[in-house]
This record gives structure tokens, sequence and C-alpha cells, in this order.
DNA sequence: CAAACCTATCAATGATCGTTGATGGATGGC
DNA sequence: GCCATCCATCAACGATCATTGATAGGTTTG
């Protein structure tokens, strides 16, 4: 399996490139538990604001704040339609996490052995 | 494909056990660019700390706490051997990120139609 | 034992993050 | 037009995080 695509491509560097930086946004969205808990209620299917308050019972702006982490990061799409905005899944980003977890998990099989300091 | 173990088992709610802290501690280990190429290094197989402030060309008590935090996380293991700790990548947890990550993305794909607010 | 080395931990500082309440823009119903 | 509803954004605050330099414990070497 090649590196997937949030690993640097080519010979550059993480550290001139920062081109971990998807990646680091996408594992930052989902190392909070009310996003975890908001990408399992958008399992169910694509639900408007005002439906994840309801579910939540928590202000409108916190759940505002957290979809956006979201959605910068790719993890979830929305959709404006007439007075509401339907967020749903991005089953893409999640691949993409996939991917990468599993790179790492392939690559580390045949570890080579300590080298002396 | 049942719920991974970082889902809670049960009826209880996530709320009342916050039993989404340990997938919240692995993805916020995940959630840094030091930290990944942390993993990306030890990919070639367990070093000591001493050969990966050569390599990262950084400070001491810098990478020993990020390797803290990623083995607090579960995603590293270290080994004492004389003067030297040594560090390896632990597939077991890299494991349980993906079968999350399967998990969202599998039963993502029925979803159902909105609901109306 | 003394010196050199490897590493974890601590305290302090600046940076980033999450929460809250308030504001304003946009839409639909009357 | 007017009001109610839905939502994003802003400012402010406390909390958490990452970095740095210093310190100390443990190990090997001489």
């Amino acid at each position: 399996m090649n590196q997937p695509i949030l690993i640097y491509k080519g010979g550059m560097t993480t550290a001139t490139t920062g081109s971990l930086g998807k990646a680091v946004r996408l594992f930052h969205a989902l190392s909070d538990e009310t996003r975890l808990r908001l990408l399992e209620q958008l399992r169910e299917g694509e639900q408007c604001v005002c439906e994840l308050t309801d579910v939540f019972k928590t202000g409108q702006s916190r759940l505002s704040f957290h979809l956006r982490v979201l959605k910068d990061a790719g993890l979830v799409t929305d959709r404006p339609e007439g007075r509401w905005i339907y967020y749903s899944l991005d089953r893409e980003a999640l691949r993409e996490v996939e991917d990468f977890i599993v790179w790492f998990k392939e690559s580390s099989s045949r570890a080579m052995p300590a080298r002396r300091c």
C-alpha cells in the first residue's frame, strides 16, 4: 500500500512543508467528546443544528463552534435549505483517516532491530 | 460489525460515563505534528530517546513530553535497557483507532432521510 | 567513588482551545 | 412590513496544552 494522501508525497520533509497539517486537523477535530458524539449522532443521517441542540440539550453556539471545527477538518458537510442548515458525515474524510492509520499499522509490522546509540 | 471497544458498550450514555475518553485521548495524541512525526519515525523499529533527539534535532524534554502523551494514549510502549529507554509503536492501539473509524464510516453508508424540525 | 550519560519530571510562560452570552444576518409565516 | 425562528460569529474568560530551561534519579565507565 502506498502512503496515504495525508503523508507527505515525494521527498520534502514535514518540517519544511508542514504537510502533516491536514492529519493534525483531522485528529484534532476527533479529539473532543462533544465532536465525537456529534459524528455519532450524524450516523443516523443528515440533521439540522436545531435538531442537534434538541438531542444534546446544550447551547446553540456551542454546537455551532464544534460543527465548524468538524467542517473545517472536512469530516462533515453542510447543506443550507431554507431556514435550516443540514449537516452530514463526509465518508471520504473518514476513509482518509483510516488510510492514515492503516499505513502506520502495516509498516510497523516489519520492525527492524534497534540501532545502538 | 459490532461497535469497537472505544464506543460505549451497553446502554450507558457517554454523558454519564465519559466512555469516549479513551478515543479522545487517542485522537488527541495523534493531533500534533511532532507526535505524528515521532510515530512515523518509530515505524522503522524501536528507538531510544537519544536517537530520536538526534533525528529531530530538538530538546530532550520536549520529546520526552510528547512520548509520554503517546505512551499514556497507548500508542507506544517503552522498554528500559540499561541507560536507555526504547520506544516502539503499539499496533494494537492503532487497530483500535482503525476500528473506531471503520465503525463510523460503515454505519454512515445507510443514511436515513433528514427529519423535519 | 567520581564523572559522564540518558531520561523523566518540574515550574514557568505563552499559545491554543472550549464555553458562554450577546449580536446580527437570513429566512419563512402572518 | 413585522415578528419569530434558525444559525454563524464575536468578545471575554477560564482551562488545557506545548515549549523551555533546570533539576534529579538511575546507569555505565573509568
